[in-house]
DNA sequence: CACTTCTGATTGCAAGTAACAACCGGTGGT
DNA sequence: ACCACCGGTTGTTACTTGCAATCAGAAGTG
């Protein structure tokens, strides 16, 4: 069990396969299929509980990945769990701080796809909407996040979410 | 084969898995352990070969997984492919505008990497100063790059990536 | 009380993907 | 002739994903 490699003293292999490059290290905890998706779910479309991330997504996660996801967000401090007073089993997920920083992030993400990949016209409004906004938009927005997860205030009619879901639903062409 | 499901006509559970979500088109082009890694070490390694790519990378990627994504990534519009006159099985790989205009959401990524999770402290002034410098470092960046990766002119010694290298080589001790 | 629905999951299984190590044919310098 | 280097490929093992069925507890309805 001997360690004949790493010749090299400059640019280190780190043995364990893990690194501490910012980049790295979030593309290791987020860099898969669903957890993204799941938190963009919870932000944009704020479904805070299980059946309704399965049943009111896009793209149709299974419930034993969906658990997965959950779990894993919530033990990386992405998300809290907070019993529902409507009923006993019934689980609310909750944004953190860290999650709501990723904001930034999730509006850069949609940003690039609407300008590079096939995406459908009425899901892409949202994306150029906060991207256009700017980082003012952001923060508004990421304020608003902080008042309804953190402070358990709701959705203030108002406010960016409201926006970007009416924005949405004129260019789907809901009546 | 009927389809029994599907009663509900608002929000659409589409049925091949997919959704033209601008941000669930994206991670699903680059949400794996690897692509962004390697896209970052394109970036701001300088890394423009297989085995440049395979060696010095900090996390020791598989040479299999490597070619494979080498070879989506290029499939994908993301990198192109050529010859280098020094050796005639040499390839030399490149950034596209398509993927220069990624660097935000790098930037963004490693920005809250270094803020929450447990970077090494050298690997992270890179994302700290990128993130710091603002939308205007990040343009330099891109511009750099675009003539770097594009119209094939070399580095510039001041240059944002200069830059960038030098402040981890201090960090690093590298005497 | 029985019946149904809703809650957040879990289980078993098939298929796919990642990691690891060994290896490949062609290239070019000595 | 030799050998290091080039971008990969192959084979095997281990793990992850996706799908469908199922679960036990909780609440609503008759």
């Amino acid at each position: 069990m001997d360690a004949p490699r790493a010749e090299r003293t400059d640019l280190l292999p780190v043995p364990d396969g893990k690194s501490g490059c910012p980049i790295n290290l979030t593309v290791e905890l987020l860099g898969d299929r669903w957890s993204l998706v799941v938190l963009r779910d919870v932000m944009f479309g704020d479904h805070r509980h299980f059946r309704e991330l399965l049943t009111h997504s896009l793209e149709g996660i299974a419930s034993n990945i969906l658990a997965a996801r959950l779990a894993k967000l919530v033990d990386a401090g992405l998300l809290t769990r907070h019993d529902d007073p409507s009923h006993r089993q019934k689980i609310e997920y909750r944004l953190t701080e860290a999650a709501i920083q990723l904001v930034p992030v999730l509006v850069q993400l949609g940003t690039w796809g609407a300008r590079w990949l096939p995406t459908s016209p009425e899901l892409a409004i949202r994306a150029q909407l906060l991207g256009q906004g700017g980082p003012e938009m952001a923060e508004r927005f990421m304020d608003e996040l902080r008042a309804m997860h953190l402070a358990g205030r709701p959705a203030r009619p108002d406010g960016v979410l409201a926006e970007l879901t009416r924005a949405y639903q004129r260019a789907a062409g809901i009546a």
